[in-house]
RNA sequence: GCCGGAAUGGCGGAACUGGUAGACGCGCCGGACUCAAAAUCCGGUGGUAGCGAUAUCGUGAGAGUUCGAGUCUCUCUUCCGGCACCA
């Protein structure tokens, strides 16, 4: 073993040591406790970036540190393989998506392999692999056959001059992305998946999942936005027919107070309304237009139009005149609203500003009502009685009238109480070639059958090259034709593929069985599921984690696994910062410079406030942000890791921030952290020399029996040995609350003391200072080995401990090394420090305030008065009040 | 607007159940080694006053609870993230 830290030569034998004993694959074993940890799967865009490193970085310390435990760990990894990119990265070198796709996979493969993850990789997997992508098939069959999957029309851009279908990242300020032609809306018919019928169950699941972060949680649940309310009807009757316009209120019992109701512009009544009056045709065009603005919406005027056609008030049978809202949203609840002016600030400015009548309906005790300006309590659901409501004054407006209007309403068959979701179906078909083939089959005769189950997988032919105009497999006969299996006549099969969020809703189940040929799941997704703990980008709390416990419950319901929820716990890491360098142009353009290549400017107190660049001209500081290629602020992983070795990025990443918050990059830092790998390499070579000439001198190998009374050896080698243990017992806690920071400097205090001691007068001659040394590097090997485990790992073999490093169990904490015979209290004074006390371990509270009371530290500030008040915490401090 | 999270030296951050604020790392300053530089090693490093022991201020702001508050309660400010003409 070379003395000289070569991290390069020692992760590339720590690694295939791992591969070739198999160290990380893993089987079923009931004699121990699971720990299944998944990191997310990565998009093979070509290379790993620092977000990968950081993410795998920090389960691969739970894996290792949940191995040595004793659980029977899985960590596995495989490709979310399909999507968008593959076919664009097609288009501009004219590869096929598949075999670049499989390209990136091998590379990015060996990138991870050189990280020395713990990683079980014969579970590896990619989602565009016909093996994998069948059973997206099987189960959207099963789905189709319960109802979950069904079809209908729905909205998707369409790009006129290509003539394809644009995802809406292609759309840019309502253009196509290639062609820059403005994008229409069209209407195609399109499979969903009913995840609204979950919703219910999706929602209230989210409260049994205590190691979930809050904010995720909270974001699912605005996402599927559960909210009460009664839906109910304003009859009508128009060309002769009778029906009724149906809204949805959170506030029945203001109906009463309706004085108009508004529609969305793409609302039904309002397209037949607009066929005979051509002024309220063009506020619809404007809606329409209106509404493409994203940015603008938010800020937008609240704009509406009288149709001059009236509806009938379900209560009263009043006259309500229709009113076209720009502010009405066609997509949720009836895109149709009622106006009720004097109980919502919305419709009371509408009502402002349009001269419309507003009646109060609701009053609260105390408060006048006033038509001049709105104020909060108007909308005020709590305190609130009905008045001018006839029948139902004197209620309490938001419980009582509320039940009161429902059941009045119910009665008359207008309406009744209704639950209102703001999740709508997931829509799953993508006019795309790379992706997997929806198993349908288009007849003439029979209309859209599902390919039968013997036919799986409809395989996705690998060789076209995609070229921006539409849908390959649209114009490949080969893949169109087929025989309608119902009535064996030719056929045409479905071109559309499913959207790429299918594919990663259940790779997690996968991996506990991915060689499993004839089944989607075996019993071996019992042993393993669920997931353990799940760690990947906030960027995913919504719509990734949402559809894979959707996927998890439907798979339930199919008798498929045992599972309510596949994630137990989820960590969701910080995004990986850099410094932002950049120089504007004489026409405003910007240039940004990497910050490897400038020279850092800094003030006096170290802060950055500029720098320069190669040719000599200053280039502005603008602050720190994600990295980003088009910044250039990126770092490569590969260049770290030739430059330092992997151990030396584990160890940064690690100790820099804690796993959920920002991580600022910094060169220094990561010098930093390589300083300290290069010093505890030499120390442990020093350590082993040392080690190994004492059991020379004894003259046997055996090894050590460590003395039983440290500290009658020696006050030094004993606090040494306190150090050590305390810093141990913090770095288990940490660990277990995934404070992956302190343990990384819970192991540098490790070495700080343990070379702190080595420079000591009384270690040089002890005869148990070589001990000491070889229990600490035990410790410390095994405390640092998750982080960084290729150079523990050789340093473990070097100092003679037997067996494995990642087959040593965590070590634990010798309490006797914690206990003192002297303890250091603090003294304070009316709560301020004023000094210290040390006390024997013994000594009892009147014997601590006698001795606190006649110290020097506090006698200065007595003045020989009795104290007021003694407070004393035993092992921790004395506060004498006075 | 609503919901969630955060605010601690020059910087990243530490302080678990209220109990020595600033661990550890980075940066900076000084020194050793060197012809010199790099690397390495040693020492210092929140502000103010003082030669010093020490005093005093100090965890976004203000109040409160407490012998004692970065930590608990209330009010406010700022920042980050999410959602939102949601009826």
């Amino acid at each position: 073993m070379q003395q000289q830290y070569e991290p390069l030569a020692i992760e590339r034998d720590a690694q295939a040591h791992w591969d070739k004993t198999r160290a990380f694959n893993v089987v079923e074993d009931r004699s121990r406790p699971k720990y299944y940890c998944l990191c997310m799967f990565p998009y093979p865009s070509g290379k790993l970036h620092m977000g990968h490193v950081r993410n795998y970085t920090i389960g691969d310390v739970m894996t290792r540190y949940h191995r040595m435990r004793g659980f029977n760990v899985l960590q596995p990894m495989g490709w979310d393989a399909f999507g968008l990119p593959a076919e664009n990265a097609a288009m501009a070198n004219k590869v096929a998506p598949a075999k670049w796709t499989y390209d990136n996979i091998a590379y990015m493969k060996k990138q991870l392999q050189s990280l020395g993850f713990a990683i079980d990789w014969e579970r590896e997997l990619a989602t565009c692999t016909p093996q994998y992508y069948k059973w997206n098939q099987w189960l959207f069959l099963r789905m189709l056959e319960r109802g979950i999957v069904y079809k209908k029309t729905g909205v998707v851009n369409w790009d006129p001059v290509d003539q394809t279908v644009l995802a809406n990242e292609q759309v840019i300020d309502g253009r196509g992305w290639r062609t820059g032609a403005v994008v229409e809306k069209r209407e195609i018919p399109m499979y969903y998946m009913r995840i609204t019928q979950y919703a219910d169950e999706l929602l209230g699941a989210l409260e049994q999942l205590p190691n979930w972060p809050e904010r995720v949680k909270t974001m699912q649940a605005n996402w599927i936005g559960k909210s009460y309310g009664v839906n109910f009807g304003f009859p009508y009757e128009i060309d002769g027919k009778k029906d009724v316009l149906r809204v949805f209120t959170t506030r029945a019992d203001t109906i009463m107070g309706v004085t108009f109701n508004a529609i969305a512009a793409e609302h039904p009544l309002a397209t037949r309304l607009a066929r005979d009056n051509p002024k309220l045709a063009a506020f619809i065009d404007e809606c329409k237009r209106g509404s493409v603005m994203e940015a603008d919406l938010a800020a937008m005027e609240k704009k509406g139009m009288p149709t001059g056609f009236f509806v009938t008030h379900p209560l009263t049978n009043e006259k309500v005149e229709i009113w076209v809202g720009n502010y009405v949203l066609m997509s949720y609840g009836e895109g149709a609203v009622m106006g009720v002016p004097a109980h919502d600030e919305r419709d009371f400015a509408f009502a402002k500003k349009y001269g419309l009548p507003i009646k109060q309906v609701v009053a609260v005790p105390g408060k006048a009502f006033s038509l001049d300006g709105w104020d909060e309590w108007y909308a005020d659901k709590e305190n609130g009685r009905c008045v001018n409501s006839g029948k139902y004054d004197g209620l309490t407006s938001y419980m009582q009238a509320t039940d009161a209007i429902a059941a009045d309403l119910k009665a008359k068959g207008l309406g009744d109480k209704q639950v209102q979701w703001r999740l709508r179906d997931w829509g799953i078909s993508r006019q795309r070639y790379w992706g997997t083939p929806i198993p349908i089959i288009h007849c003439d005769g029979c209309g859209d059958v599902p390919v039968p189950d013997k036919d799986l997988p409809v395989v996705l032919p690998e060789d076209l090259v995609p070229d921006g105009s539409g849908n390959p497999l649209n114009k490949t006969p080969s893949y169109l034709a087929c025989a309608c299996p119902k009535c064996g006549k030719p056929a045409r099969r479905e071109t559309d593929t499913m959207d790429t969020f299918v594919d990663s809703s259940w790779y997690q189940i996968r991996f506990a069985c991915a060689d499993q040929a004839n089944a989607m799941v075996d019993d071996r997704a019992k042993y393993w599921l669920p997931v353990d703990q799940y760690i990947g980008g906030i960027e995913h709390a919504i719509l990734h984690l949402l559809y894979a416990r959707f996927w998890t419950k439907v798979m339930r319901d199919c008798g498929l696994v045992g599972i309510d929820e596949p994630f137990t716990s989820l960590l969701t890491q910080g995004m990986v910062l850099n410094h932002i360098f950049q120089r504007k142009g004489e026409k405003g353009g910007v240039t940004y410079f990497p910050p490897d290549e400038l020279e850092i400017e800094r003030d006096a107190e170290g802060r950055i406030t500029g720098a320069r660049a190669r040719d000599g001209k200053p280039v502005e500081y603008t602050g720190i942000g994600t990295m980003s290629k088009s910044r250039l602020n990126g770092v490569d992983p590969q260049a770290l890791i030739e430059q330092y070795g992997a151990d030396t990025a584990r160890f940064f990443i690690i100790n820099t921030s804690p796993p959920e918050f920002t991580l600022e990059w910094s060169d220094s830092g990561v010098a930093g952290a390589s300083r300290f790998l290069k010093r505890l390499w030499a120390f442990a070579f020093d350590v082993a020399a040392l080690v190994q000439a004492e059991a020379r001198k004894r003259g046997d190998q055996a090894g050590y029996v460590y003395p039983a009374d440290w500290a009658k050896q020696s006050p030094a080698l004993a606090a040494a040995r306190r150090e050590l243990h305390l810093n141990l017992k913090q770095a288990q806690y940490d660990m277990q609350r995934m404070q992956f920071n302190t343990v990384a400097s819970a192991a540098i205090k490790m070495l700080n003391a343990l070379s702190d001691l080595s420079k000591s007068a009384e270690a040089a001659g002890n005869p148990h200072y070589a001990q000491l040394l070889h229990e600490g590097f035990s410790i410390l090997l095994r405390t640092l080995s998750p982080i960084t485990p290729h150079a523990t790992h050789a340093l473990w073999q070097e100092l003679g401990f037997s067996g494995e490093l990642i087959d040593a169990p965590w070590p634990e904490v010798d309490e006797r090394a914690l206990e003192q015979d002297e303890i250091e209290l603090v003294l304070q004074v009316n709560g301020k420090l004023r000094g210290h006390l040390v006390v024997p371990k013994s000594a009892d509270k009147a014997a601590i305030e006698g001795l606190a009371l006649a110290h020097d530290s506090v006698t200065r500030f007595t003045n020989g008065q009795p104290p007021k008040k003694v407070v004393v915490v035993p092992g921790r401090l004395v506060n004498v009040v006075v």
